[in-house]
DNA sequence: CGAAGAATTGAGACGGCTCAACCAAAGTGG
DNA sequence: CCACTTTGGTTGAGCCGTCTCAATTCTTCG
């Protein structure tokens, strides 16, 4: 659905997104040929093996790239929140699946404008790598969990980026006093991001809220009293990359 | 350990890495920083957590990308082979070790030349861009892998995925008929790429020899008699990016 | 209040891990 | 040239963590 559009001075991601990093004159040029669009909580945005015929910006709600095999086994391979950038620039079609976990706005692009703006414009074509690096480091850090981490360090360490996420969103500290936690995603997306069953991650959460090292007021909110101490259910816990 | 020089236009990668869109100005100035290097089989080109004072391209032989937690878990995050881009424009430190596991030539630069190259040629950067943007469908192609796909699955994607390489490698058809494979990592390094144990990887060696969808004549070489029939063993196989 | 979906909990099965023995190939030194 | 060692790979037996299947409870929303 087509919605209003906002002025770019007034985007909430203006410093986080794609366009971070754009001049004025960008800027004009993406304001001109940008549109706002509305997906409703579990619509799709683009299915895997789809024409990627934009580009965009998530700027409201929470969407998820995942694969499903021909079985119905699922993983999903992103988390994607406001400012995260959605599509390829040079590649025609998606792998994934990307779906809205919640209602979603997206400040789209058409793909052969956005591409031209990526070549003319080094400022967006520099943040767009260093976006994809981001990415990347991400993706790779996320390996490490699913091929070797534990039930509970998953969901430990899935807890903690959604910790930070938090915090660099809104600029914040991260602090070791209760963060209240709201969780975007349902037991079963969780379970998908982990790779691991909805039952397998109940029971973890169970756990962890048994050991005191969670609250679960209600089944999408999570309470973390001490964030250090969840840590130390994470081996290798550098703080990692912002998931 | 340094070497003599190799000029781009012999350069066997030429083609296919990070240069390969260079025009004949960007060549004139890679060609001028550029130097090579030889790290021997065995040897670290960076540990975790070091700087990165230097990118490169892997010329020759093969290096693995991995991080290893505190208590010995190891996961390899990537395989590089020739044309391979190693380090990060724009980011200081690298969160993972990268160890020759062959003799390894690279074609190295300082980083903050490199990085000016990228801020200068729109070519350098363009291509840059792409690489990235391959190696993160790579890397969430493989979260698919480590999250949801058993050992003999693994295994046979891994076989598959070294096919497609070695394919693109040689600009080669990919055929149905017998293919023979040299297995560039130990079955240690195996079994880090793919999320299992040496003993588990070992087993579904032997398991698809049983079933004649392999044949071992040594433990580093491989025959895929055939290989539609070891394609059938992967649900999902679109073929995938080729890693 | 009833229905439908989401989450939790339990019991048992199973795939991959651990521990251990064994084997083959490649050095190494007397 | 032959013991001896070392390294890498294979195989076996039993265990354990996660999955599967199933029942139950909790939520949400007509």
């Amino acid at each position: 659905m087509r919605l209003a559009k906002v002025a770019c001075a007034d985007c909430p991601i203006r410093h986080r997104a794609v366009c971070a990093e754009a001049d004025a004159d960008d800027l004009a040029v993406l304001e001109s040929i940008k549109s706002y669009v509305s997906v409703p909580k579990g619509g799709s945005i683009v299915a895997a093996g789809d024409a990627f015929d934009h580009v965009s910006s998530v700027v409201a709600g929470c969407a998820t790239m995942s694969r499903t095999l021909e079985d119905g086994r699922r993983q999903m391979v992103g988390l994607l929140l406001p400012s995260d950038f959605i599509g390829r620039p040079g590649r025609a079609r998606s792998s994934f699946d990307i779906e809205a976990v919640s209602d979603v706005t997206l400040c789209r692009f058409e793909r052969p404008a956005f591409e031209k703006i990526v070549r003319s414009s080094p400022n967006v074509a520099q943040r767009l790598l260093t976006m994809t690096l981001d990415e990347l480091e991400i993706a790779r850090d996320w390996s490490v969990l699913l091929g070797r981490m534990t039930a509970r360090e998953r969901v430990a360490k899935f807890l903690l980026s959604l910790v930070r996420r938090e915090a660099s969103a809104e600029g914040q500290e991260i602090t070791d006093g209760p963060v209240v936690l709201h969780l975007p995603l349902s037991r079963e997306a969780i379970a998908d991001y982990l790779g691991l069953t909805i039952e397998t991650t109940s029971r973890q959460f169970s756990a962890l809220r048994r050991e005191g090292l969670i609250e679960t007021p209600s089944a999408r909110q999570v309470v973390v009293p001490d964030v250090a101490q969840l840590t130390l259910e994470v081996l290798d816990d550098d703080g990692g990359p912002i998931a």
